[in-house]
DNA sequence: ATTATATATTTGTACCTACAACAATTGTGG
DNA sequence: CCACAATTGTTGTAGGTACAAATATATAAT
């Protein structure tokens, strides 16, 4: 019975915990793909990602990064090379309105993140990240 | 900085579960919001439900149950009518190929929600659960 | 060199989500 | 009764997800 709950409540956590975000990102025109890939690029400091590198990362593997990019390239958040090295690969790094966008975003996210995760303690929320670990193993 | 783990990785976690239960319905044709549906409808043992009572039992409040019924009327998983008391609401109800169909299905499911929730011990996942309860106070 | 295979990205399609606008019906206060 | 609000469902649109096929380039094998 609980085996259920655990995956219905799972699922329902994650909605939950996208939702919030969605919610707090609206008011700056970015979904929460967009704003994963933007802080995915500000993480390479400097240094262009590929398409594939970028995918690796998110959270919806099977997320079409292609797309995802040209909206951000349309808000000019993001700049897109062909690679010299190897022309089959794409270079893709962040603008400074990007980054700065970034900057205005982050204490926003940070407040959404910590209002939730207050609800716990700390000892709580080891555990519980502790056991997300477990449920983990890929096969 | 464990609070935007807490937020990251409850949305991963909720994203595998999904990924894992999509996975066994695919061989069924049926996306697991269609499943959603279809175990809603049999939950109401002959009844019939309004389209409004649907969405709210749903994961996603916000998705778009009409067009979610029409795929399932395609293929004759559900019947549609027109409500007579009320003639604003319509009348939705599982057809027997749809019961048969969730017959069929339920064992792959079960199996899964086992195999993922057999990797904690029952005093770790009823803490879970209880952890989610605390997190999904809704504002 | 030519063919085969692997890598990297794009394109196509069906379905879903999020949000808003619309239409039809019902309920309610004057 | 009538105007107006509330309820219920449909439709429209932009963006995302999931999966498969197509395209282009690079690497390896013969």
């Amino acid at each position: 019975m609980s085996a259920r709950s655990l995956v219905v409540e799972s699922m329902r956590l994650g909605q939950f915990m996208s939702d919030e975000i969605s919610c707090a990102l609206h008011p700056y025109g970015l979904s929460i793909q967009q704003f994963n890939v933007l802080r995915i690029l500000r993480g390479c400091k400097g240094a262009p990602a590929s398409l594939q590198y970028i995918t690796s990362r998110m959270i919806h593997k099977t997320s079409n990064t292609t797309r995802i990019v040209d909206r951000l390239l349309e808000k000019n958040l993001v700049d897109r090379k062909p690679c010299l090295e190897n022309r089959r690969k794409i270079e893709i790094s962040i603008t400074s309105k990007g980054l700065s966008l970034l900057t205005t975003i982050d204490p926003v996210i940070d407040e959404k993140e910590n209002e939730v995760a207050n609800r716990l303690t700390n000892e709580e929320l080891a555990t519980l990240l502790d056991n997300y670990k477990k449920l983990f193993v890929t096969l």
